[in-house]
RNA sequence: GCAGGUGUAGUUUAAUGGUAGAACUAUAGCCUUCCAAGCUAUUAACGUGGGUUCGAUUCCCAUCACCUGCUCCA
């Protein structure tokens, strides 16, 4: 019997066990900030040491990078941000929902005028002219056009001069970008070839919420991938393949992922095709993974904003031209939301609930955890082989409690190795090493310790 | 940003216009030789700021945060 998680179940876990706080609690928080805990810190890690193995260190075509978070301004000129991340949003007066100008125009004519272009006064007169009504309450009233501009902006310099003004990056492609000559010029890459980072990110959402599944600050990992303008949709294809594997690697059920292509007129204006993986949270489908052909408009536009050179010579044709791009892009907070709600287990014996994150060992923030048998007769010994062991992994050493308590801490937390010290571990050198899923006891050698639990946690 | 709901220890909750009781958890000790046993002790809460009142956790207002829905998510 297993109960079915819920959101609320996973933030008092996470908070209970040291995942997830409520960011800046002692003041009354902050909304939608939140602070990783001991043991969140380290399943983020291990999320993004996973991705980086595949997607960098074990992918013959990908590079790393750690680009900055503060960019020339002109960079997000140059990317759209500056200007369509300022949506022109006006609200019913009666009734107080809130709409899109431009798409209010669109619905109403149905599709016939687009808002496409216009300024703020042509949208305000065209909606006047046209005599459109809120379409839930059916009054004309609505307010003046307001911006909001999804980018965080922030100056450099000790003075708060306009001049100055900078943004903190709303994506990490950009960083890409804009270093994709360096890469390949210092790399001596050869097309096809991506780019990969992960960092933080940061956008002045409207609506946040639902944990940390839409944060404004958040963690993205993203692939650049770029290929010659007519393998493109080849190339799409292989990274949706790759990247589903890789979320069904992590442990990911499922049947809790699917993909789900983007429409036509939900298309973004650079991309061509658009796929998202996305992942059945408690709350519904959400979002996790977007893959999307973006063409050739991100080195484009670059290319036309930096008056810099960015096309490719093909050594084998001698030709020039400017790769197409395909980015797999996944928010790290989002991952390990789903990877919590996949893996939160209350699993029912006996009229007794039994809480386990059953997480793949790679994730687990703990790999082992060493538990003397009886605190008077083993904690000398059991302290000496947690020294050892924390050389290779991240241990935690229990004596707290009854023995039976222990295992279920460690169970609760997702740590697939319990090492139990007893009398023969004095006597013969050997300890029980139990799995958390499959509840076996194994009794081995203390000096094979390390290579049994190594050989269960490669990705 | 709008509408509705919620806010009491880490968690789940009880009661009350006279400042709060419990369970679980946690911590320490006893006991205990492999799966939340028992005993003892201990820590720990009225989101924040105003107002009304002799007195507010309780009533009122504001604010902050969370949840649900809308909107949004190039």
């Amino acid at each position: 019997m297993e109960k079915k998680v819920t959101m609320e179940d996973l933030v008092n876990y996470s908070k209970q066990y040291g995942f997830i706080y409520q960011g800046s609690e002692i003041y009354g928080g902050l909304a939608n900030a939140w602070d990783y805990g001991p043991l969140g810190a380290l399943l983020k890690q291990n999320i993004k040491n996973a991705w980086w193995k595949k997607f960098v260190q074990e992918c013959p075509y990908n590079y790393g990078l750690d680009s900055a978070i503060l960019m020339n301004p002109q960079v997000w000129v140059a990317s759209g941000h500056v200007a369509s991340f300022n949506d022109p949003l006006i609200d019913c007066k009666q009734c107080k929902s809130r709409y899109r100008a431009d798409k209010l125009i669109e619905d109403a004519t149905k599709g016939k005028i687009t808002g496409d272009g216009m300024s703020e006064e042509e949208l305000v007169d065209k909606i006047q002219e046209l005599n459109i009504t809120c379409p839930k309450c059916g009054s004309n009233d609505f307010t003046d056009i307001r911006k909001f501009n999804l980018l965080f902006e922030t100056y450099q310099g000790v003075t708060e001069d306009a001049k100055n003004k900078i943004y903190l990056r709303g994506e990490t492609a950009q960083g890409i970008f804009v270093n994709f000559k360096n890469v390949e010029r210092s790399m001596r890459a050869k097309i096809p070839f991506g780019i990969a980072q992960y960092g933080k990110s940061f956008r002045n959402e409207i609506t946040p919420g639902n944990f940390i599944f839409r944060t404004r600050e958040f963690e993205q990992m993203e692939l650049e991938f770029f290929c010659k303008p007519d393998t493109d949709l080849e190339w799409f294809g292989f990274w949706k393949n790759y990247c589903i594997d890789f979320l069904k690697l992590l442990g990911l059920k499922e049947e809790n992922l699917r993909y789900r292509d983007h429409s036509k007129e939900e298309l973004s204006f650079y991309s061509k095709a658009t796929t998202d993986i996305e992942y059945k949270f408690p709350f519904g489908w959400g979002e996790l993974w977007g893959i999307a052909d973006r063409t050739n408009y991100d080195l484009n536009t670059h290319i036309e904003h930096s008056g810099e050179d960015l096309r490719y010579l093909d050594p084998e044709t001698n030709e020039k031209y400017i790769p197409y791009v395909i980015e797999p892009s996944v928010g790290v907070d989002r991952l390990i939301l789903s990877v919590l709600a996949d893996a939160y287990t209350e699993e029912i014996v006996d009229d007794e609930t039994r809480l386990v994150l059953k997480i793949n060992p790679v994730l687990a923030p703990i790999k082992v955890t060493i538990l003397p048998l009886v605190k008077k007769l083993h904690s000398e010994k059991a302290t000496d082989i947690y020294n050892n062991l924390a050389k290779h992994f991240s241990c935690s050493y229990d004596e707290a409690g009854s023995i039976g308590k222990r295992y279920r801490r460690s169970d609760a937390v997702g740590t697939p190795f319990t090492i139990t010290v007893d009398d023969d571990t004095l006597n013969n050198n050997t300890v029980t090493i139990r799995n958390r899923d499959t509840m076996k006891q194994d009794v081995i050698n203390l000096e094979d310790v390390k290579d049994y639990i190594e050989s269960k946690i490669v990705l």
